[in-house]
DNA sequence: ACGGCAAGGATTTTT
DNA sequence: TCCTTGCCGT
């Protein structure tokens, strides 16, 4: 509290009533919360399981939670629920599960499974085309962002396009219900249903949360954003953080205009700006204000810093993108010797995740350790999936999408021909596969050895789920991972037994974060095995042990990627036109994303920042040219360094960058 | 069941 | 260009 600065001040004791804090980077959102929590729990008399924070990653939950259990210590915290939109989603589905016709032990399916379900549903239609699945995926997930059921979607399709999409949306829900399933946009849309039409539940869950904190309130889309509506009712006791400037996931439903919503909504709502930065130098701060400032607001808002001005921000230019790449090392390794800095102290951003190859092979050629985070998921390994297929079908056998991923995986002489057969058992009947199974016409149907084969794996798993779920764990999960000789399988399968021994290394990973889970920890409640699976498909595991934070390795990471992030020094890389405000974007004018999201990359660096851009690039296998990103031309000219290297901006399009400046503004003159 | 080859696609991706 | 996907042949 003592260390609080007058805005922040404001924003942590101001409890009677909605309260929207302008959070702009650095300025010390997370502790206001933190106090806040603290504030509530020590001042206001809240208890702390009637306080609720809300993130959109595990990654930031996990960091309050910590940072929070520090400062209150355990037993004060007990109770306060932290957690993100999903986990919350997940909760609530969980104690209500009855009321929404919900067998317990329901599986939750990731974007691919989804994906691979309504894929399979179009098989059938006329729906060839790749581009129009991805639309229906698109629909169905606007439909439930907007919390619109298919009976709902159905009566309001405009064109015979959008009334098969919803007949397909009815088609999928069903098949989900049949799986005893969920997807990841269900855990808001049904717990927020719920709320708004149940008046019992309703009052119960507002009891249960009397005050809400929400992180990253930009990032919030129309269902979530009622969901935090229906969960603080009239009293309207919450704060939410949000920054505007760094809404860059409006592609992924997110509606920045909920904060100018939540003013209309709730009038008394109380605003504070923290316009304090203690992240970056001063001419980075200026550099990013002046930048943004081509964007319209709603809010006004300009950050002050509070260090010193700081080194000019250079633009290092490069012929192609290996050039590029070598100029990046270079200047990285002689800056690092001159600055005695670490690896781990420079980051390399960029706009997609295929330029970081070309990085990444210019950091190997000069022995500089690195790391590159996102990119293939964890969970995306085919490894991962296999094992997780398993534990779904354990723990909720009706999982149609699991159990095809590994009947035959390892292979057990379960092929398509037998598992056609138990599918037209299981279609006649109505009943899941894994259910066929143990039909009593299920052995008249299929040939005696097939029949066999089957029986003796669905008899199997029966036994070891049982065995999961009645107490050793496990045991039962080490039986089943020796039972499918899945290390036998990764050596038949992989092509070098290096690979192969890295796949099980996944395999082991996962089954040490498994065993974590199960056993709990100071912080963590110990999970049942079926707790363990659905949080693994919201990849909220436990930290792993540490060893690779500590390691001094250079960043490489998507812009998006970088956001909360800080670094001392920062190269930005690829700034052309076409690439960072990124051509999809300009075709679908929504350069405003664009800049927030160099905006984004700006504001992660503490000390130095650095551009990067080519004159000429490959792509799809010709040779580009590329014109400097007009983020840098609107940028102010006298705090950057051009380097020599004959790329300087011609007259002619710091003109046209001045058009479309006086553009921008007309339009926001105008709106 | 698996390797070979042609065609197609190539932002971002918190859960 | 270079990766993934899917189809076809053995």
């Amino acid at each position: 509290m003592m260390k609080l600065n007058p805005a922040q001040q404001q924003a942590v004791t101001y409890v009677s009533g909605p309260c929207l804090v302008l959070a702009g980077a650095g300025s010390g959102k997370t502790r206001v919360i933190i106090n806040k929590i603290a504030y509530l729990i020590q001042q206001c008399g809240y208890k702390a399981r009637h306080i609720a924070a809300v993130t959109f990653t595990n990654k930031a939950a996990r960091e309050m939670r910590e940072r929070v259990a520090g400062s209150l210590g355990k037993a004060e915290a007990r109770g306060l629920r932290i957690s993100t939109f999903h986990t919350l989603g997940l909760d609530m589905i969980r104690a209500e599960h009855k009321v929404l016709g919900l067998k317990p032990g329901f599986s939750l399916f990731d974007d691919q499974d989804s994906l691979a379900l309504l894929k399979e549903l179009t098989e059938a239609e006329l729906l060839e085309d790749k581009d129009q699945l991805q639309q229906l995926v698109k629909r169905i997930s606007d439909w439930k962002n907007d919390l619109m059921l298919p009976a709902q979607a159905i009566a309001s399709a405009r064109d015979a396009q959008e009334a098969l999409q919803a007949q397909l949306y009815q088609r999928y829900r069903e098949h989900m219900t049949a799986y005893n399933a969920l997807d990841f946009d269900d855990l808001i849309m049904l717990p927020t249903l719920l709320l708004a039409n149940d008046e019992e539940v309703r009052t119960r869950w507002q009891s249960r949360i009397r005050y809400l904190l929400v992180d990253e309130y930009q990032d919030t889309n129309t269902s979530q954003y009622q969901l935090v509506k229906l969960l603080v009712g009239e009293r309207a006791r919450f704060t939410v953080v949000g920054d505007d400037d760094q809404s860059i996931y409006s592609w992924r439903g997110a509606k920045p205009q909920n904060l100018v919503l939540l003013g209309k909504d709730f009038p008394q709502l109380e605003l504070v700006k923290l316009e304090e930065n203690y992240r970056s130098s001063g001419r980075i701060l200026k550099a990013a204000n002046i930048l943004i400032a081509n964007n319209p607001h709603v809010y006004e808002k300009r950050l002050r810093s509070n260090l010193g001005y700081g080194e000019p921000i250079r633009v290092v230019s490069a012929n192609n993108e290996d050039h590029e790449a070598e100029r990046v090392v270079a200047n990285l390794v002689r800056h690092k010797f001159m600055n005695h800095a670490n690896f781990k102290d420079y980051a390399i951003l960029y706009r997609g995740n295929h330029q970081a190859r070309i990085f990444e092979k210019a950091l190997m050629a000069n022995r500089i350790p690195y790391k590159i985070s996102g990119g293939t998921s964890f969970f995306s390994r085919s490894e991962i999936k296999d094992i997780m297929a398993y534990l779904r079908v354990l723990v909720n056998p009706d999982d149609d999408n699991a159990f095809l991923r590994i009947c035959n995986v390892p292979k057990r002489g379960m092929g398509p021909a037998t598992l056609e057969k138990i599918g037209r058992l299981a279609n006649s009947k109505q009943i899941s596969l894994f259910a066929a199974c143990f039909d009593p016409d299920f052995e008249r149907q299929l040939p005696p050895q097939a029949a066999e084969t089957a029986m003796i794996f669905t008899r199997w798993l029966v036994e070891l789920g049982d065995r999961a779920v009645r107490g050793d764990t496990l045991e039962a999960l080490k039986e089943m991972i020796r039972g499918i000789n899945y290390e036998d399988h990764l050596y038949d399968t992989s092509p070098s037994p290096k690979a192969a021994e890295m796949r099980m290394k996944n395999v082991s990973e996962l089954y040490r974060w498994i065993t974590d889970m199960l056993d709990g920890d100071e912080l963590e409640e110990p999970m049942t095995l079926e707790q363990v699976v659905t949080r693994l498909t919201l990849r909220d595991m436990m930290e792993r042990s540490s060893d690779e934070d500590e390691a001094d390795q250079v960043q490489m990471m998507t812009l998006h990627a970088s956001k909360g992030l800080e670094f001392p020094y920062v190269f930005l890389v690829g700034a052309e036109e076409g690439l960072l405000p990124h051509q999809s974007s300009l075709d679908e004018g929504n350069v405003e994303e664009e800049r927030r999201l160099a905006y984004v990359g700006i504001t992660r660096a503490q000390r130095e920042l650095i551009f990067t851009l080519c004159k000429e690039r490959r792509q799809y296998g010709e040779q580009i040219k590329c014109e400097p990103s007009r983020f840098l031309l609107e940028l102010p000219q006298d705090d950057l360094e051009w380097e020599a290297r004959k790329a300087k901006p011609s007259a002619e399009q710091r003109q046209q960058s001045g058009k479309t400046n006086i553009a921008m503004l007309r339009a926001m003159l105008n709106k």
